[in-house]
RNA sequence: GGGCGAUUGGCUCAGUUGGUUAGAGCGCACGGUUCACAUCCGUGAGGUCACUGGUUCGAAUCCAGUAUCGCCCACCA
C-alpha cells in the first residue's frame, strides 16, 4: 500500500490528557487504523512538546511551594530541576494515549527537547540565517511582566474591557522655558503612567485648533521635559481632544510616529512593569500605583480636565492573564513574508487542502497580513538560540552541537565567544515536528518513506500557532508541503455549550470516562454526529449512547457465539442462502462501500452513522431476529442451520472489521472470540488490528427489494397490533389478501419470518371473509388481524389521518406530473420515479378506501 | 471596524453536486417477564428546515437582504 503518515500536535510534556487531546487522538487513530487495515504503510510518531513558557509556568508554581524561585535557583539549577520534573511527567501522556487506544508507533516516541529535535532546530535556524531571513534588532515587542519574557502577537490575547480615559493638560512653554499657567494643550490617555516616557505631543496637520501650536513645545508635568508639538496624519482629530501624547517606548503607534519624526524613546518601566529611574519621583512604583499617584497629583494641580469610563481593548498574556506591556528590547526576528507567500500558494494552488475549506480563507487572510515573527524568548526552558557574539559585536550562527569554532567574521576562537541567552519560541521547534521526527536534516530511510505526511489534524484554535508555522518552516526546510491535508476539528463544549476551561471547573477528564464507560464508548461519542470545524457538545446522553452501543455489540456477539450449531458435519453441506442472509450480505456490501467512501473523504461523522446503523438496525434488529427463526425451527436441516449461523458469524466479522477503526477494544476482543469459535471466520488473521478491511462486494437488489416488502408487512402488522391494543405476548391470526399470485408466492417464502417478528399465527393468504375496520396496506395487499379484541377505538381516526397523508402526497405528485415544465425538463429517471410513486400511492389509497 | 460560522421537531446533530414522503440519537407517550441485550424490544406523537424576497419545472440545499447567537482578525490614544 501507500505510505500514510499522520501528525497530531504533541501535547505538553507537563500536562495530562484533556478531552481535546482525546478527540484529536480518536480521529487520527480511526484514520490510521483504517489505513493499516487497507494495507497502507502507516506511521504515527507520538511524542510530547517541551512547551517552554507553559512548563515554566507549572514548574514555577511547584518550586514556589518549596520556597524557591527562578531567581533563587539560577538558570543551571532551574533547568536541572526542570529535567527532573519532566522525567516524572513525560510518560503520562503516552500512557493515557494508550488507554484511549491510540495505535501510534510507540517505539518512536519523540520529545521536542531531544537531540534530534535540537539538531533540527539548529540547522533550520542556520539555514534561515544564511538565507537572510533572520535579523536581530531593537523593536517594540509585547512583554509579559509576570512571565518576564516577550510573547508573540498570538500569545497576546485582546479583550474588551472598561477602563478610564483621562484628559490631561500639558502647559505650553513660554519663551523663558517655563510652563505657561494659562496656556496648555490637553491630551487624552488611558494610560497616564506612560506620560513619564512622553517625548512629544502630536496633532493632525489639518486641525485648525492646533495649527499655531505645531513647532512649539509643551512642558511635561513633574519631569519638566520639553515636548515638541508635531503634526502627523496618524492622529484622529475626532478622538479625545485631537491632541495625543507620544510615548514611543510604550505604545506601538507612538513608536511608529516617533520613528517618522526622529523622536527619542524613553523606557520608563522595568521588566516587571515598575517605574524605573527615568520616572523621577515615581521610580519604584508599580505601573498601576504610579498611575494612581500621577492622576491624584494632576488633579491636585488642576491639570486633570476630565475623567470618564472608556471601552477599550486590553492585551493580556495568554498564559497568565497579566496585562501585557509593549517593551522596547533587542529580539531575534524571522522575516516571514517570503515564507508566508509560499505557504499561501501551497493552499491556494491545492497542494495542501484544509478541511473544512472555509478555513483556507482564514489561513489566507493571516498569511497575507503576517508580521515578522519575534522568535526569541527570555526564558530558560527551551532551545537556546544558536548564535554567538564576539567581543567586537560580530554574530555567528552555528548549527554545530558544540557551537562555532571561531567567529565567522573575525576568526576569534570559540573561547572568546558567548552564546545568546535567549531561547526559541516553543512553536519554532513544534513547527519542525513533521520532519524533525523523521530524521531531518539527514536523508534517512524514514524521511524518504514517510515524508511528506498525509493528514495533519488538530483543533482550529492552533491554525496560526502551529499549522501555519509548520507550513512555512516545512516548505523552507524540506522544499515541500509537510502534509497533504489539514483536518481541523472543533472545540469540545460543555453541556450547556460553554467553553471548557480549568478555571471554569467544567472540564471533562477523558481518563475517568474511559474508566467509567470504556474507551470505545468515549471514542464513539466523540466522533458520532461530528463534522470538521464545528464545535461539539459532549453531553451525558451522547456518552451513554456510546456505552450502549458497545454493550449492544457485546451482546450480539454473545448471541452468535452461543448459538453455534453443534453438528459439525453440517458445516460441509451448505444450503441455499435464505432471504435474510442474502439481504444481510447486501446491506453489509452497502455499508462497506459507504464506510470506505466516508473514511476516504475524512467524513468521520458519516462513517460512525453508517456503522452504527448497519450494526444495530440491520444486523441486530432485523437480521439476527430472523436468523433466530432458521436457527431454531424444528424443520430446518442441519445444513440450513449451519448456513444461517455461518452467515451470522461472517456478518459479525464484517461488522467488527468495519467498526474496528473507531472501537478497537471491543472489536478486537470479539474478534479473538470469533477466531476461537471457528478460526476460518477470522481468515487466519489473528489480530483484528492487522486484519484486512472488508472487500467490496455487490449489492443484491432483488434480495433488498424482497426484504423491504417483508419488512413493510411486519411493520404494518406490528402497527395493527399496537393500534388494536393487542398485548405483545398474544399471538394473533393474520390474514393477507394478496393482490395476485406473484404476491402470494413472494410472501410464502417469508412467512416463517413474519410469524415471530409480528407475533402473528396462523397466517392465512387470500382468505375470504369479512374484513375488520383495521386494515394495513402492505406491498402484498391488505392485511388484517383476527382477534376478538381487534378493531374499535381510535382506528377510524388513524385511518382517516393516513388517508389524508396519502391524498396530500398524491396531490403533489399529480401536480408535478401534470406540469409540462417538469416532464419536459426534469431528467427521465426523476420523472419515471414520480410515475411509479403515483401508481404506488394510488394503489395504497384504493386499498384503504376499499376497507372503509 | 473587517471576516467567518450557525440557525432543521423539547435537546444534540446529519442532510453528499438543488430531485421520492427532511433523517438519526436522546427525551416524551403507549405497550412489552418473546431463552443476545430493560445499557433492551416494538409502536407512536412531534418539524411552515430563523425571516423576507429572488432564481428554477422543482429550494433545507443556489443568490440577495434582515434578525439572533457564536467565533476569528484588527495599532487607534
Amino acid at each position: 500500500g501507500d505510505s500514510y503518515t499522520i501528525v497530531i500536535p504533541p501535547p505538553n510534556v507537563t500536562g495530562a490528557l484533556h478531552i481535546g487531546h482525546a478527540l484529536t487522538a480518536t480521529i487520527e487513530d480511526t484514520l490510521i487504523r483504517y489505513h493499516r487495515m487497507r494495507g497502507d504503510d502507516t506511521l504515527w510518531v507520538p511524542g510530547v512538546d517541551h512547551a517552554s513558557i507553559a512548563a515554566q509556568f507549572v514548574l514555577d508554581r511547584l518550586i514556589a511551594e518549596e520556597g524557591e524561585s527562578r531567581a533563587s535557583l539560577g538558570r543551571e539549577r532551574y533547568l536541572e530541576r526542570m529535567w527532573k520534573f519532566i522525567d516524572e511527567t513525560r510518560d503520562v501522556i503516552g500512557r493515557q494515549h494508550r488507554r484511549l487506544g491510540a495505535s501510534a508507533d510507540w517505539d518512536r516516541e519523540r520529545f521536542t527537547m531531544d537531540e534530534g529535535s535540537a539538531r533540527a532546530v539548529r540547522v533550520a535556524f542556520k539555514r534561515l540565517w544564511d538565507a537572510g531571513l533572520v535579523y536581530r534588532g531593537e523593536a517594540l515587542v509585547t512583554w509579559c511582566p509576570r512571565c518576564l519574557t516577550t510573547i508573540s502577537d498570538l500569545e497576546n490575547v485582546h479583550r474588551d474591557e472598561t477602563g478610564t480615559i483621562w484628559t490631561i493638560r500639558y502647559h505650553l512653554e513660554r519663551p523663558d522655558g517655563t510652563p505657561d499657567p494659562d496656556a496648555w494643550v490637553a491630551v487624552a490617555t488611558t494610560r497616564p503612567e506612560t506620560m513619564l516616557g512622553d517625548t512629544a505631543v502630536a496633532v493632525h496637520p489639518g486641525d485648525e485648533r492646533y495649527g499655531d501650536l505645531v513647532g512649539r513645545h509643551a512642558i511635561l508635568p513633574f519631569l519638566g521635559r520639553r515636548l515638541p508639538i508635531v503634526a502627523d496624519e496618524q492622529v484622529d482629530r475626532a478622538f479625545g481632544t485631537g491632541a495625543v501624547k507620544i510615548t514611543p517606548a510604550h505604545d506601538q503607534d507612538d513608536y511608529e510616529l516617533a520613528k517618522r519624526h526622529g523622536l527619542p524613546a524613553i523606557t520608563i518601566l522595568d521588566e516587571q512593569a515598575r517605574v524605573n529611574e527615568a520616572g523621577g519621583a515615581f521610580a519604584g512604583l508599580d505601573r498601576y500605583e504610579a498611575r494612581r499617584q500621577l492622576v491624584e497629583r494632576l488633579r491636585a494641580a488642576g491639570d486633570l480636565e476630565d475623567e470618564r469610563p472608556h471601552e477599550m481593548v486590553v492585551g493580556r498574556c495568554d498564559r497568565c492573564g497579566t496585562v501585557s506591556e509593549p517593551r522596547l528590547s533587542v529580539q531575534w526576528f524571522i522575516r516571514v513574508k517570503p515564507l508566508a507567500e509560499r505557504a499561501l500558494a501551497s493552499v491556494t494552488e491545492g497542494r495542501t487542502t484544509i478541511l473544512p475549506a472555509r478555513f483556507e480563507k482564514v489561513y489566507a487572510h493571516w498569511m497575507e497580513n503576517i508580521h515578522d515573527w519575534a522568535v526569541s524568548r527570555q526564558l530558560w526552558w527551551g532551545h537556546r538560540i544558536p548564535a554567538w557574539f564576539c567581543p567586537d559585536g560580530h554574530v555567528t550562527v552555528s548549527d554545530l552541537a558544540d557551537g562555532p569554532e571561531a567567529c565567522a567574521e573575525c576568526g576569534r576562537p570559540s573561547g572568546e565567544l558567548t552564546q545568546e541567552t535567549d531561547i526559541f519560541d516553543t512553536w519554532f521547534s513544534s513547527g519542525l515536528w513533521p520532519f524533525s521526527t523523521l530524521g531531518w536534516p539527514d536523508p534517512t530511510p524514514d524521511y524518504a518513506r514517510f515524508y511528506p505526511t498525509t493528514v495533519m489534524e488538530t483543533g482550529y484554535d492552533i491554525l496560526f500557532f502551529w499549522v501555519a508555522r509548520m507550513m512555512m518552516l516545512g516548505l523552507f526546510c524540506t522544499g515541500t508541503e509537510p502534509f497533504e491535508t489539514v483536518y481541523l476539528h472543533g472545540m469540545i463544549r460543555a453541556e450547556g455549550g460553554a467553553k471548557m476551561g480549568k478555571t471554569k471547573g467544567n472540564t471533562i477528564d477523558p481518563l475517568s470516562l474511559v474508566e467509567e464507560i470504556g474507551a470505545d464508548a468515549l471514542r464513539f461519542a466523540l466522533v458520532a454526529g461530528s463534522s470538521p470545524g464545528h464545535d461539539l457538545k459532549l453531553t451525558r446522553a451522547k456518552l451513554d449512547g456510546g456505552r450502549n452501543f458497545s454493550t449492544k455489540l457485546w451482546n450480539a456477539a454473545r448471541f452468535v457465539l452461543a448459538n453455534r450449531p453443534t453438528d459439525e458435519a453440517a458445516a460441509d453441506m451448505p444450503a441455499e442462502a435464505s432471504l435474510p442472509v442474502r439481504w444481510l450480505r447486501s446491506r453489509l456490501a452497502d455499508a462497506v462501500a459507504r464506510a470506505t467512501r466516508q473514511l476516504d473523504a475524512l467524513d468521520l461523522g458519516g462513517y460512525a452513522a453508517t456503522v452504527y446503523d448497519v450494526a444495530w438496525s440491520d444486523y441486530c434488529d432485523w437480521f439476527l431476529e430472523m436468523a433466530k427463526v432458521d436457527l431454531r425451527r424444528a424443520d430446518a436441516s442441519p445444513a440450513e442451520r449451519a448456513t444461517t449461523w455461518r452467515a451470522a458469524a461472517e456478518g459479525l466479522a464484517v461488522v467488527l472489521r468495519l467498526l474496528h477503526p473507531l472501537m478497537p477494544f471491543v472489536t478486537e476482543e470479539l474478534w479473538q472470540a470469533l477466531g476461537e469459535a471457528e478460526p476460518h471466520l477470522t481468515d487466519g488473521e489473528p489480530l483484528l488490528i492487522t486484519a484486512r478491511w472488508p472487500a467490496r462486494s455487490d449489492r443484491d437488489e432483488a434480495a433488498e427489494a424482497a426484504f423491504a416488502d417483508l419488512a413493510a408487512l411486519i411493520r404494518g402488522v406490528r402497527n395493527l397490533r399496537t393500534e388494536a391494543g393487542i398485548p405483545a405476548a398474544t399471538w394473533a391470526a393474520l390474514v393477507v389478501d394478496t393482490s395476485g399470485p406473484d404476491g402470494a408466492n413472494a410472501l410464502r417464502g417469508g412467512l416463517r419470518y413474519v410469524e415471530p417478528l409480528a407475533r402473528a399465527r396462523p397466517i392465512e393468504i387470500d382468505a375470504a371473509g369479512d374484513r375488520p375496520e383495521l386494515v394495513a396496506a402492505t406491498p402484498f395487499g391488505a392485511a388484517w388481524l383476527r382477534v376478538d379484541a381487534a378493531g374499535k377505538s381510535e382506528s377510524g381516526g388513524r385511518r382517516a389521518a393516513r388517508l389524508a397523508e396519502i391524498e396530500s402526497h398524491l396531490e403533489r405528485v399529480r401536480r408535478l406530473l401534470a406540469d409540462p415544465g417538469f416532464s419536459g425538463r426534469a431528467p427521465e429517471s426523476v420523472v419515471s420515479r414520480e410515475r411509479e410513486r403515483l401508481a404506488e400511492l394510488e394503489e395504497r389509497r384504493r386499498q384503504l378506501i376499499a376497507e372503509g
